[in-house]
RNA sequence: GCCUUAGUGGUGGAAUUGGUAGACACGCAGGACUUAAAAUCCUGUGAUCAUUGCGAUCGUGCGGGUUCAAGUCCCGCCUGAGGUACCA
């Protein structure tokens, strides 16, 4: 009988399904396992072959984690409201719910082919009511929390307002846009209308005039993570700055926290790298300067305190509120031209062209440590929103002043012994100091403590720490998203009641975005609440939706709760979380910030989210070129292209095989090539080849199902597997899927010749023992460390073994195909019914590896002299290490390479070789 | 610039603690079966030299070092990929 995987697949697909056989629930007998990917946009070109890599690795370990007796939480769902869904229905002109119900049909239908075991009954959507209700119900709390500093957590705004009511902010200390200070007289006398403006500096969700990034082309904001270098991630249009009233979250307040959760979970070095950095950290000295005579100081940050002495210029951002305060009257005209100026530049203009500009102010601040005026200037280098808005500058040690410094002449004192600044600034933190005062001979590490030391004596400054995390803007002006549940009375926001939830996204006709940012919910008729109060009319963002839906597979269906307090306790947090390292600064952020967030609340038990992290890399297209002679229809092949004067083009790779062109298909590719004429080599057309992203423009997308549809899922699942490491990328390439398939079929033949069934109940080799357990070993310790391409390889190994050995053995043949069952659940299934049993093979239990059968009974030991292997022998396992030595050296050969000489030592090691110094 | 990560045959990639580098697969070459092709199976396949046989020499981006022994450890570079950046 052949290897009929087409039958196969679709018989066990259809048994699992009727069986529910991957269906979980509860089951405190049993440990719980939580494997996760993450969730999918539903785009409209449907999933290529490099989706479902992540899916298939992390069903593999799932299945196995059954096997091995866990009770396996493995759910999938869709993410499916944001800017992507929204993107794809305009384009396509139809209306969001309509295309994002259509592809999620269409994605559902491609991963089930692939015979993956997700509990569908968990299925979210974050587009579905009943779901987004708990993702304006989170918005509700951090509405109604704000962040208390000397807890270090998230606390009910109405602890706040009661202490405001008894002592002001006297003794406050909580996470705030501003820096306010009031009484509690002051507050009890204040209008509801000043105290709710008072209370939004303080809630964790809050609404506030930012500054953003506006995308015209999308009519939308953006965050700082859906931006690069002054372009949106999605569309790659230009975006500026503007100031708008918006939503934002005050992630900042958790800064410390998410970068000290970092230390407790099991993420790959570079992806924690990639947080720290965003989340940026600096621990510096806030110092104040007075201002030459005019009544206040003002406040800069620097982490180089130790260079107070060669402070030499200030400089102020232009948008810093010191600067309307500091310029003289002389400067004026001057400053507010240079401000005007700035003002136009875009974003964009401002990183590619990094011309030093800027201008004095007229003013001179005076140095608090050496008493001497400094000239006081204004430059867009430094950044408004980043400490103070203010710095000192030392040209000497830093290169931006440094550069300043050079342009507008100003002066440079080196205050590090030794250095040469006649070229370049010395930035390194690094040396002894000069020209400092009470510094001088300390090294910088030494001098920037002491310093710190000197400034607190003194009353000059403090100690601060800086983050470069900002908070999250939180409003979109679109309409595919959830709609706040947030209504204004009186030009206040207040939230709604939680039993009003979810506050439905109503179906309206003209929902594109608008250039000015006019949110297209401003359309929605009669959008009130029932008092009549008007709605909020921007959306939440993309991430909002996938901040916390791995809560809600852990109890989909409760209505009464995000998560109900049993299952909470039972799933706890994902241990396995599977996804692309392109939501580093996104998603990962959000999602660890919302579970906090949660955690405060008492909500979840975990304050991490996710406690394992794995990426996979990306598969990248693998193109195929045929090459034309200019200016003429005909072809040439690749070797022989150079002959010619030739222009590459890409072909399509599904009518390429091995790099050698299907002509007859070509021809009708494209009308264009109806009349092609080719110069063959061998007989064949040769297509040349180059790695690139796989999209349509590049004719190199391969779907799975054609995949699935020409050599099964199992080929399929194997593949993929087996191209390279998981984390790493690499591009597709159909070449190869053959010894795949081969394999497969190799395996089947284990159990089939022709028509007839082979098995036997005949007691097992030892060799054949071998083999078996030779794969247990292997195959376990690679799932166990998601080294999936060299199990692949285990497996071929030890099918090449059974079968030149024509093993038939059921004792064997069983437990191989539970080992299967992760890679080819199909086959195995399939297999595993064939052998006798009527249960599902996922239901099995896991083989263990019988280290005994693996010990041989000779070693080989190779003999070197000097490091050089001259040639091996066979001696019995049973010698011990000086019996060995002993029997080595009493060799005929031995005496023939040792020729008389002495031997210095011999090394004789468990690898099995024996080396001989002479 | 900084951080992370990688560099091994014609190709994808193995080598778990330093221990005979190149597993496994593709491709290629030769052979078997076949009227022929496909499919399948067998053999060979890092390079150079020697091939009458044992073989010999060189080989993991480059240059040094430690060690009886280095793809693996240390020092100094080069190149690619990803992240991040007037963050003081």
């Amino acid at each position: 009988m052949e290897y009929n995987f087409k039958e196969i697949e679709r018989k066990w697909q259809s048994y699992w399904k009727e069986n529910s056989t991957y269906k979980v629930e509860i089951d405190k007998s049993r440990p719980k396992y939580y494997v996760l990917d993450m969730f999918p946009y539903p785009s409209g070109a449907g999933l290529h072959v490099g989706h479902p890599l992540g899916y298939i690795a992390s069903d593999i370990f799932s299945r196995y984690k059954r096997l091995q007796g866990f009770n396996v939480l493995h759910p999938m769902g869709y993410d499916s409201y944001g800017l992507p869904a929204e993107q794809y229905a305009i384009q396509t002109g139809q209306h969001p719910a309509v295309t994002t119900a259509k592809n999620i049909a269409r994605y559902r239908e491609q991963l089930d082919k692939i015979g993956f075991c997700y509990d569908w009954s968990r299925e979210v959507r974050t587009c579905e009511p009943d779901y987004y209700k708990w993702t304006q119900w989170a918005f509700i709390k951090m509405f109604n929390s704000y962040y208390d500093n000397d807890l270090d957590k998230a606390m009910p705004i109405s602890d706040l307002v009661a202490k405001f009511e008894k002592e002001g902010t006297s003794s406050l200390n909580a996470a705030s846009s501003a820096d306010l200070s009031f009484t509690a007289q002051d507050w009890n006398a204040y209008s509801e209308k000043k105290r709710q403006e008072i209370l939004m500096n303080y809630r964790i969700a809050y609404l506030a005039d930012t500054k953003v990034n506006f995308c015209p082309a999308l009519g939308c904001v953006l965050a700082n993570d859906e931006i690069s270098e002054g372009l949106s991630i999605r569309g790659g249009y230009p975006v500026e700055q503007r100031v708008m009233r918006q939503w934002s979250l005050r992630v900042s307040a958790y800064a410390q926290r998410l970068l000290d959760g970092l230390e407790r979970i099991d993420w790959t070095e570079s992806l924690k790298e990639t947080q720290k950095n965003w989340i940026g950290r600096s621990e510096g000295t806030e110092m104040k300067f007075k201002i030459k005579d005019k009544p206040f100081d003002f406040e800069i940050f620097t982490t180089r305190a130790d260079t107070i002495h060669g402070v030499t210029f200030m400089v102020l951002a232009p948008e810093s509120d010191y600067v309307k305060m500091v310029t003289t009257d002389a400067q004026k005209a001057e400053v507010d031209a240079y401000l005007d100026q700035v003002k136009r530049r875009t974003e964009r203009e401002r990183i590619s062209d990094r011309r030093v500009t800027g201008v004095f102010s007229g003013a001179y601040a005076i140095n608090p440590v050496t008493n001497k005026e400094i000239p006081i200037w204004i430059s867009d280098y430094v950044l408004a929103g980043y400490g103070t808005g203010a710095i000192m500058a030392v040209p000497a040690h830093d290169s931006r002043d440094y550069a300043f410094a050079k342009h507008f002449n100003l002066p440079i004192v080196p205050v590090i012994a030794g250095c040469d600044v006649s070229e370049e600034s010395f930035d390194a933190k690094d040396g002894i100091m000069t020209n400092s005062g009470f510094l001088d001979g300390l090294t910088v590490k030494e001098a920037i403590a002491a310093t710190k030391k000197y400034v607190k004596e003194h009353g000059i400054g403090k100690v601060k720490v800086n983050y470069r995390l900002r908070d999250a803007i939180f409003s979109r002006q679109r309409y595919w998203g959830e709609p706040f549940p947030v209504y204004y009375k009186d030009g206040l926001p207040y939230v709604l009641d939680e039993s009003k939830l979810p506050l439905m996204l109503p179906d309206i006709e003209n929902f594109l975005p608008t250039a000015s940012g006019e949110p297209p919910l401003g359309h929605a008729k009669n959008w009130n609440t029932e008092e009549g109060y008007p709605y909020e009319l921007n959306t939440m963002p993309g991430f909002a939706g996938s901040s916390a839906y791995y809560l809600r597979y852990m109890d989909p269906h409760n209505d009464k709760a995000l998560v109900g307090k049993e299952a909470d306790e039972y799933w706890q947090n994902v241990d396995l979380y599977l996804g692309g390292t392109e939501h580093a600064t996104g998603h990962l952020i959000y999602s660890r910030f919302w579970n906090k967030f949660l955690f405060d609340l008492g909500v979840v038990c975990k304050d991490e989210p996710f406690q394992k992290l794995i990426n996979q890399g990306m598969i990248q297209g693998r193109s195929n070129f045929v090459y034309r002679i200019k200016d003429t229809n005909t072809f040439v092949s690749y070797n022989l292209k150079d002959q010619y004067d030739v222009t590459p083009i890409h072909v399509d790779v599904n009518i390429v095989s091995n790099d050698v062109l299907d002509i007859e298909r070509f021809k009708n590719w494209m009308p264009d090539y109806k009349t092609a004429e080719f110069i063959l080599e061998d007989g064949k057309y040769i297509c040349g080849w180059a790695v690139e992203k796989m999209s349509k423009s590049m004719f190199n997308v391969v779907n799975p199902d054609d995949i699935v549809d020409k050599y099964g899922a199992d080929t399929l699942r194997f593949y993929e597997m087996f191209l390279g490491p998981l984390e790493q990328s690499k591009p597709w390439d159909t070449n190869g899927i053959d010894g795949v398939h081969r394999f497969l079929k190799k395996l089947w033949g284990l159990f089939y010749s022709r028509e007839e069934l082979l098995l036997s109940d005949a007691e097992p080799t030892n060799e054949e023992l071998k083999s078996l357990h030779k794969l247990i070993k292997k195959v376990t310790y690679d799932i166990d460390n998601f080294s999936f391409n060299t199990s692949v390889a285990a497996f071929m190994i030890c099918v090449n073994e059974l079968s030149s050995q024509k093993c038939n053995k059921k004792a064997i043949l069983e437990p191989l195909t539970i080992l299967l069952a992760p890679f080819a659940p199909h086959l195995a299934e399939e297999l595993y019914h064939v052998l006798g049993n009527t249960t599902s093979v996922c239901d099995a239990k896991w083989p263990i590896c019988n280290e005994s059968y693996l010990q041989e009974s000779a070693a080989k030991y190779a003999v070197s002299f000097n490091g050089k292997v001259r040639f091996s022998m066979e001696l019995p396992i049973s010698l011990s290490k000086e019996e060995v030595e002993k029997v080595v050296l009493s060799n005929e050969q031995t005496m023939k390479f040792m020729d008389g000489k002495p031997y210095k030592k011999v090394i004789v090691v468990p690898n099995k070789i024996v080396n001989i110094v002479l």
